[in-house]
DNA sequence: CTCAATTTGTTCTCACATTCACAAACTTCT
DNA sequence: AGAAGTTTGTGAATGTGAGAACAAATTGAG
């Protein structure tokens, strides 16, 4: 079927099948568009189509896709629900993937909420709190466990992901855990580096961060109009302002 | 005192002052790791100790370092307070930040809350919400103000940033409002790609995005384990691995 | 069947980012 | 003062990603 054995794609300088991390993160975004378009009853799609509803340039696109395969059709374009369901495959969300979260705060319950994750395979398997006068608590469809009961809901449910939402200080300590109980990938949330053995992946988000990167370009931009912010510059900073706006760095949520 | 006009330094070849988007997008960490030091007392650190704390190798913090000037004393280290001053000027930390969070869901309450907005220049000036029976509802110190007033909230407090966290339909308009009123950077949480004109700043925070990414590495190395996913895989896919470890993409939540 | 129009998949080139490796600059010890 | 030891700042090499451009493949019209 696949013709994975000749050097003749670009993929026989793959390997190992890997996809460039850029290409992954893209992944995503571009199964979003194909579902929107696919709720518009769009049975089918060119690059130009998808890069468009994407945010991305459609040679970027069409690179992106040509590491997964080749599943367009010159001429047409791509099969909507077709990609999507390749897509989907790839990333691995056809298969069940069952979470748990760590911290019940404010964060903590906004992700609990967070209906993004189920339409997409996520499953929020437990919510763990260490403060004992939380457990019990409901939060959505869910009761809050006991920090104790950890490792024991990560081998029962088999949990591979676990989601660090509490403050910086125990965030450390937390993944520890996580990790010894079985879980290789992290998502966190809180302020700080975490340690973790290899083979384990962390992914960290970080709010603050993102209003720093914005305030620094926001800076440069009043620095370059110099006296009034408000008036238009004396020499317009085109160049320096066309960098910034492709500047995008993942991460949804919905106030469900 | 310093020798920006001299070529003999690097930050002749950028006469923009321009530091590059990976650099900007670790200052904040830098910064973090810095404030840790000062509150552990320590006066004085090596770009190995920093590194460290950051979770960066020290050479590449010695070149993001450099891009800001000299700050360091060769054989002795960086002077923990001073460089800390330092790139919170650069990054525009030294000033107020007022922003404005529209969409009080699950997740603009806990945005509301977070504490690490204050302690890093930014302040909450006013949260809004289009839903008419929320207005006046107390979050914090704050009460939510009617979507009707965006504008002027806007503009009496000068309000650059805003933060978007209302479901994915409601997005692209309120983006438009919230440029139409002055806004020229968007930090946003809600699942949909935005078109902004030029000159405006998007970053994109997707939680989503973040597990997905994670799902696919996940699936990789299962896939690498072959038959059992819990037992030693019979090729220890070492590089594969290693790859994954320093994926990090930036974001802070503390469950205040 | 042939030709024109369309659109993918891929190659090539350039820009950006990371890492190495070392000279320059500073401290400390003798 | 001089030598030995540290540690920064940076040039050069390598790796990764973005975008332009085009050949190959497909459709549809005549």
């Amino acid at each position: 079927m696949t013709s994975r054995n000749r050097r003749s794609t670009h993929r026989g300088d793959r390997p190992d099948r890997g996809i460039p991390e850029a290409t992954v993160a893209r992944l995503p975004v571009y199964l979003r568009a194909l579902t929107a378009l696919s709720e518009r009853g769009i049975a089918s799609a060119s690059s130009e189509d998808l890069a468009s509803s994407a945010g991305v340039n459609s040679a970027k696109l069409r690179k992106d896709l040509s590491y997964l395969g080749s599943y367009g059709t010159r001429g047409v374009g791509y099969d909507v629900e077709y990609l999507r369901y390749q897509i989907a495959r790839e990333i691995g969300l056809t298969q069940d993937w069952p979470v748990v979260i760590v911290g019940i705060g404010n964060l903590g319950h906004a992700l609990a909420n967070y209906s993004g994750f189920a339409s997409r395979g996520f499953r929020v398997a437990s919510l763990v709190d260490i403060d004992p006068a939380r457990v019990g608590e409901c939060v959505g469809q869910l009761t809050i466990a006991s920090y104790d009961d950890l490792a024991t809901i990560v081998r029962d449910n088999g949990v591979a992901i676990g989601v660090i939402a509490t403050p910086a200080g125990a965030a450390q300590t937390v993944c520890d855990d996580l990790v010894a109980a079985g879980v290789t990938s992290i998502l966190n949330f809180a302020p700080a580096v975490l340690a973790v053995p290899a083979g384990v992946d962390v992914r960290k988000v970080d709010l603050s961060i993102e209003l720093q990167i914005l305030a620094y370009h926001e800076q440069r931009k009043s620095q370059a109009g110099q006296n009034h912010p408000l008036t238009e510059p004396l020499t317009p900073p085109l160049t320096d302002l066309a960098v910034t706006d492709a500047a995008t760095v993942a991460v949804e949520v919905e106030s469900a």
